[in-house]
DNA sequence: ATTTGTTCCGATGTATTTGGTCGGAGATTA
DNA sequence: TAATCTCCGACCAAATACATCGGAACAAAT
């Protein structure tokens, strides 16, 4: 349950190859093309390039430009690419249930009974909290960082 | 993304509902049918039969018997249902990625130049423990708990 | 005891999403 | 100017999820 989807891990493995190949000398930033991350990673390439025009859309990366020599970099340093922000770029906003993000229009037939929205809404924010704290940048280092998640229940009920 | 499905929802919802009225009163555990969840709540009732099903193979709850009066009950008290076993009963284990419970057989092409499935597994175990520690009994009170989710980098690695 | 009604249960068909592919448009270099 | 390499949008196939149908089991009533 809850899996990514295929262009979700591509996304995530491109962007930290192209933290790692960037990051790596300071000065001459490295313009990388599709063609050499897909054959690094064994992906199909017109998936691959399909996910990074979505990432350019959305800013993530920049398409540094076309023709020969062309390709893509970073559009920000990887410590301000939140994981939360490449998923939502290429699967769209989080939402646990339909009538998550809302826009006043969810047809949910059992809106009416439903006494597991607030709950939900509760657990899709901490995951959403979690994806914003994580960035590229710690995908880098092998030690990542050790999060916790605790449960603080509110006083008076029972346990 | 990480959206739930729906045979998800309706779990969830049903078991609220089943803890509802089984916790009204004390004595008198009542027997509650399938027909009666589907109708409260107007999901169908045949998905909704198989939801239940699942539900009954995993010992969350018990199919009481056949027949006229029939129908199910909790298998055990709802602070000791948590999220994270309704849903690894109706979805499968949680897996953010293909690699995650592999049993040894993951052919996954990028496994060697794969740099992000250190940090994408802690991210899955934080989610779990935060599934883990919501329970279905917290879902009947308007005051879900709060859950909070706190990332603490190792010290020496720059912010 | 037989019939009847209600329930649980497995197998089957359909629709939506996802993964993957193709050809065109634009730009730079030689 | 021509060639080449890139980005970009639209199209097709496979997989998964949703929904449905009919059969089997059981208990109660006649």
């Amino acid at each position: 349950m809850l899996k990514f989807s295929k262009k979700a891990d591509y996304a995530l493995l491109a962007l930290q190859y192209m933290a790692s190949v960037q990051g790596k000398k300071e000065l001459q930033p490295r313009v990388v093309n599709t063609k050499e991350i897909a054959e690094e990673h064994f992906m199909p390439v017109e998936l691959l390039a399909k996910v990074l025009q979505t990432l350019a859309r959305h800013h993530i990366i920049e398409s540094y430009h076309n023709g020969p020599k062309g390709g893509y970099m970073l559009g920000r340093e990887p410590k301000d690419i939140s994981i939360a922000q490449v998923l939502e770029a290429i699967e769209g906003p989080l939402g646990l249930t339909d009538c998550s993000h809302d826009k006043e229009q969810s047809p949910c037939d059992q809106m009416d009974r439903c006494n597991i929205r607030t709950p939900l809404l509760k657990i899709q924010d901490s995951i959403q909290k979690l994806l914003n704290s994580m960035s590229i940048e710690d995908m880098l280092i092998d030690e990542s960082p050790l999060i916790i998640v605790e449960s603080l229940k509110p006083e008076g009920v029972n346990s």
